[in-house]
DNA sequence: AATGTACGCAACCGCCGGCCA
DNA sequence: ATGGCCGGCGGTTGCGTACAT
């Protein structure tokens, strides 16, 4: 099947869109919505292909777009994402609200490739040979959509975790005094959480879905702790996530991924 | 002030998968 | 089952600007 590139036809204009062009397309779709990207230049006026029009919306005209640069929060955001998602960028976006992927994807080439190689200079544990993970997850390594396959983490938020093997219960702690944690920057949390390691029967009881709370479903398999990790009122409790029957283990993984962001911490637990 | 270089960002390109006739 | 259309995605490019010399 050989397809015609999209902007083949002559006349067709490429390059910087001009304040006149965004505003017919603003207009365009506030009046009559994006239904067929493809037919829209044409009934819109616009000397554009549909592709052309559909990605000045997304990336730059939508409305809901949240301009301005980024912050620490977001940026560590992306990190901790791009941990666990490797180059999914529409993934990871969906998780920052008011952020396009092209935008985030952008912002890991220009600013937090470079963070992380400063990151991982002779102070990193690989290279103090604590952890033997030098490179980011491939994305096929990262997927974290499939329950077969395991999360990875790279060198970026280093374990600060113990765990013990006597009772196995990973804990970490966290403060405003704990320097050395870069996921909970500007978070003003101080508590102490002593975890046990997730076994399989949680995460079985997670993809079966047969529970209405991610909070009872925590609860029941660590405590109280657990959810109180995560309703640092400076954060996203775990109500944010809506979870429900088939989106669940991806909540779940949600829900985890604050609990242990919030603390302080990536949870090497979260090997299936 | 002029020139060269590096950087950031918007936009494009090509591929893929879902849907439908 | 096949082929075409369409939207979505990730990788890449190229222009404009900031910074250095």
């Amino acid at each position: 099947m050989v397809r015609a590139p999209c902007c083949e036809k002559m006349g067709l204009k490429k390059g910087p869109w001009t304040p006149e062009e965004d505003h017919v397309l603003v207009s365009y779709i506030q009046q009559y919505g994006h239904g067929n990207w493809r037919a829209l230049p044409k009934l819109a006026g616009l000397l554009r292909c549909g592709k052309s029009c559909r990605l000045r919306w997304t990336n730059y005209l939508r409305p809901d777009i949240k301009r301005g640069n980024f912050s620490r929060e977001e940026e560590e955001a992306i990190i901790n994402l791009h941990q666990m998602l490797g180059n999914r960028w529409s993934a990871i976006a969906a998780r920052l609200p008011g952020r396009t992927d092209n935008e985030i994807k952008n912002v890991w080439h220009t600013h937090l490739k470079k963070k992380l190689n400063i990151k991982q200079s002779p102070t990193t544990p690989e290279a103090l040979g604590q952890v033997s993970e030098p490179e980011l997850p491939k994305p096929e390594d990262a997927s974290c959509h499939a329950k077969s396959e395991s999360f990875e983490y790279g060198p970026v938020s280093p374990p600060q975790c113990t765990t013990s093997s006597a009772d196995d219960t990973s804990s970490f702690t966290t403060s405003e005094n704990n320097n050395s944690s870069s996921a909970n920057m500007g978070m003003n949390v101080d508590y102490e959480v002593s975890l046990p390691e997730a076994d399989e029967s949680f995460w079985s009881e997670v993809l079966s879905a047969d529970h209405n709370s991610p909070n009872e479903l925590v609860s029941s398999h660590f405590g109280d702790q657990a959810i109180g990790a995560a309703e640092n009122p400076q954060v996203n409790t775990s109500m944010d996530y809506g979870f429900s029957g088939s989106n669940m283990y991806e909540n779940c993984m949600d829900f985890w991924y604050d609990v242990f962001t919030r603390a302080g911490e990536i949870p090497e637990l979260l090997d299936i």
